[in-house]
DNA sequence: CGTTCACCTGAACACCGTTCACTATACTGA
DNA sequence: TCAGTATAGTGAACGGTGTTCAGGTGAACG
C-alpha cells in the first residue's frame, strides 16, 4: 500500500525458492504448479521463465535447498557414530518438508559424486580424511538407503492424511525411525573395521 | 482389416496394463498420458475410465505388474544366498522397465507389510519358516534400500538418455551393480548368524 | 537524453486428467 | 421373439497444466 515499495527489490532465485518450499508444504508435489507459485508471488506465471528455465530446473534448486538444510553435526568420537550422525541429519532434513524425499529423487540432485550429501557421507565414512574408492562407494550405498527410507517414509505419510487408516505425520515419523536406525546399523555392520582416530 | 474382428475380444483391464507397459517403455512415466494410452488402443480416452477409476490406479496396476514379474528364485542352500537371490530378482524386476523404480515407488504398491515382494523377502530372511517381526523389519529395510538404489540407477540411466554425458542403459545397470551387491553384503553382515538348515 | 538491461505482462498453444450424457453391442431370462 | 440389463465405448466439454513469445515498464548508466 505504501507508494515507497513500489519496487523495493524485485523477486529473485532465492525468493522464489523460499515460496516454492512453503508452497510445497501446503500443496505437496503433485499440486505444486507454476501458476499457483506465480499466483503466491503476486505475478504472471510466465514471469518465472525469466528466473528459471523451466519447472525442472526450479525443482531441482528446491531440492538442492532441501538437502543443504542438513546441518553438518557435531562430529562423534568414532567413526560409526559420525556417519550415523550425518545419515540422520540427511533423513531429518528430507522428511522435514512434505514431499521433500520425492522432490530430491525426481530431480537428479545427486546425480555423479558431485553432490555434497554424498561427500559429506564419504568423509565421514573415511574417518575424516580423504575418501578413497571404497569409501564413496559405501557412501552410494547409505545414500541409496536413506533415500529409498525416506521415500516410503512419505509415501506412508501421503496415504495417511487423507487416509483410510488414521496416523500423525509425527507418529508415522517416529515409528519409521526405529526401521531407519536398523538399517544404518546393518549397512555399517558391514564395513571393515574403523580405524582408530 | 478382417471383417471378423470387429469385436474379436474387448479389452480388458491387463490387455490395458499391457499396452501401457510397452507405452511406458517408449515414453517414459513422465509422458505417459492417458490420452497416448487410449490412442495406442485404439479407442477415446474416456474409455479408459470404465476399466480404471483413475490414472492412480491405472499406474498401481502396472506397478503390481512389473513387481509381480520378479520370478521367485531356487532357493540356495544358505540364507544369505537366497535373500540375495530374492534381492537381485527384484531389483532386476524393477530395472527391466524404463521408470519402473519410479512407477513402483510412486503408486503405495508397498505400502503395509500386505506385499508380495516384501513377504519374499523377509520370508526368505527367516530361513525359509514363517518371518517373525524381527525378520520383517529387516525385509523393510533391505527394501528401503532396493528402491532407493533402483531409482537413481534409473534416474542415472535418464539423464544419459538425452544426456550430457554418453552412456548406454546396460553400461549403467552393469556399473551399478557392485554397488547393489555391496549394499547387499553390508546389509547382510549386520544379521544376526543364519540358523543352520 | 537515449540506450540498455532486468523484470514482468498478457495472450496464446498444445496438452492434460476427468466427467457426463448418450449410444451400440452382447447376453439373459420370460 | 422380445424386453431388459450389463458391458464397453463415444464425443464433447471443463478446468487446469507447462511453456512461448512479442511487447511493455522502469531504473541505471554514459
Amino acid at each position: 500500500m505504501d507508494a515507497r515499495d513500489a519496487r523495493p527489490d524485485r523477486h529473485t532465485r532465492d525468493g522464489i525458492v523460499d515460496t516454492a518450499l512453503a508452497l510445497l508444504e501446503q500443496t505437496g508435489l503433485p499440486d505444486l504448479s507454476m501458476r499457483k507459485l506465480a499466483t503466491t508471488l503476486g505475478v504472471q506465471p510466465s514471469a518465472l521463465y525469466w528466473h528459471f528455465e523451466n519447472k525442472q530446473e526450479l525443482l531441482a534448486a528446491v531440492a538442492d535447498r532441501i538437502v543443504a538444510a542438513a546441518t553438518p553435526v557435531a562430529r562423534g568420537d568414532d567413526r560409526d557414530a559420525e556417519v550415523t550422525a550425518v545419515a540422520s541429519a540427511l533423513r531429518d532434513a528430507l522428511l522435514a518438508h512434505r514431499d521433500g524425499a520425492e522432490t530430491v529423487l525426481s530431480t537428479q540432485a545427486l546425480g555423479l559424486g558431485s553432490d555434497a550429501a554424498h561427500t559429506r557421507l564419504a568423509t565421514a565414512l573415511a574417518g575424516g580424511a580423504d575418501p578413497d574408492e571404497d569409501a564413496r562407494s559405501a557412501a552410494t550405498v547409505i545414500l541409496q538407503f536413506i533415500l529409498g527410507h525416506a521415500s516410503l517414509v512419505q509415501q506412508r505419510i501421503q496415504a495417511a492424511r487423507f487416509g483410510a487408516f488414521p496416523a500423525g505425520e509425527a507418529e508415522i515419523v517416529d515409528a519409521t525411525s526405529a526401521d531407519f536406525a536398523r538399517g544404518l546399523r546393518m549397512l555399517l555392520a558391514g564395513l571393515p573395521a574403523p580405524v582408530a582416530r
